[in-house]
DNA sequence: CATCCATTTTAAGTATCCTTAATTAGACTA
DNA sequence: TAGTCTAATTAAGGATACTTAAAATGGATG
């Protein structure tokens, strides 16, 4: 199945609403794509007619199975240029992410396996994203879960979700990385927010921001 | 002067066809281009109410200044792309091409200058083309010249014309590179072919090819 | 349960870049 | 110089991916 850069883009939204526990709603997508809410329709009409999407008026989109390997074929894609950009050129975080998006959809086959196997096949992007492998199947998964819905005690970041602009700089600012070691000292009862120590610097962070880091227990 | 990546390739290809001395003509172009000569007339009017292309009907399109410097600017972009891929993931110099050919019209200023600058800057690619710096001008260049206009005696390759499907192949066979060494012992009256040396070996080419091979002479 | 409002859809239309088929122009040849 | 042939142009149209504006829907609220 071949299809064009907008139509791969369309369904990797799905996928990353789905992922988020999301619903790929109509005005979701047009946010997220920057397009106006009958773009969507028009799309979701024609892609349903493909047996790409499930798609019912008035209802949210859902992938088939599919639309699914398309989507994972895309993130693939993405992740795969992320990680190459991160590891030659040394952008951030957020740069990896925008200039992925505007070259991933005109790669061939050929250089996407290349790039792969340049990096040694990696299983993540530099966000702790799985990338899904050639066949468009997601390496082994741990659960990982938000800080925000921890107890007290030593962490590592397995995950950040670079969601907004304001994330964006959050992260980028104060340096977050997949791999840093985060101690919860207390949450606050009032707001939810976190106290966290991370390299010696303490900080604390509103229970939302809490929710986009997603960490794994470390034993002590 | 924003336009979009259909124009870049279409002044781009109007240029390297006046690089080469050949005329920009309605069949020359849609054969480049790989679409039909309807759509050349097409373009061509379009182009030149924007100024960026001198056009008369059944004359031969040349660039104006301003198109001059969009080409100039997307054959730094392919260059840059090409020299990337070839140092990173040492794909050989036909792959190069085939792949920058896709991405290069969906690059960011911001991304094209961190490639530029991971590369040092580079004034030519591995053909041996100049690299346009990032206000369009050209670095100073020698004067090279085909070695099948050469008379005996050695020279260094300066630069290779990768213009066709059976060049690529030919050059890749050999792996002939810029920078390698040639010693021109003979040329034969009979057909202007050429008898040289190359690594100790010895090959007979044809004038053809020797015409796309651009060469220096070096002093003994 | 009727009303309201946000969301979604429909309808119509635009821009870009391409196609095929038929026509015309210009260059070359006899 | 008329005729011929190739290259280029015109005309019509199609695919894709969007837009705006108006209409419809359906879920939430009083």
């Amino acid at each position: 199945m071949d299809v064009s850069s907008a139509v791969e883009k369309f369904l990797k939204t799905i996928y990353n609403l789905e992922l988020r526990h999301q619903k790929a709603s109509g005005s979701n997508m047009a946010s997220k794509l920057n397009i106006s809410p009958a773009a969507i329709t028009d799309m979701a009409i024609k892609l349903a007619g493909q047996g790409l999407i499930n798609y019912q008026k008035h209802k949210s989109i859902t992938l088939t199975p599919k639309g699914k390997k398309i989507a994972l074929l895309a993130s693939r894609k993405h992740r795969l240029w992320e990680t190459f950009l991160h590891r030659t050129l040394n952008l951030n975080l957020d740069e990896i992410h925008v200039e992925a998006e505007l070259i991933e959809g005109y790669t061939s086959e050929f250089l996407l396996g290349k790039i792969d196997e340049y990096l040694g096949f990696p299983e993540h992007d530099p966000h702790g994203d799985p990338i899904p492998d050639k066949k468009g199947v997601l390496p082994e998964e741990q659960a990982f879960f938000p800080i925000s819905e921890s107890s007290p005690g030593s962490y590592q970041i397995e995950r950040l979700y670079f969601e907004s602009d304001e994330l964006n700089d959050f992260f980028t600012e104060y340096e977050f990385k997949v791999g840093d070691i985060l101690e919860l000292v207390l949450i606050f009862k009032m707001d939810n927010a976190l106290l966290i120590k991370r390299n010696k610097v303490t900080m604390v962070i509103s229970e939302n921001i809490g929710s986009k880091i997603l960490v794994s227990k470390l034993n002590e």
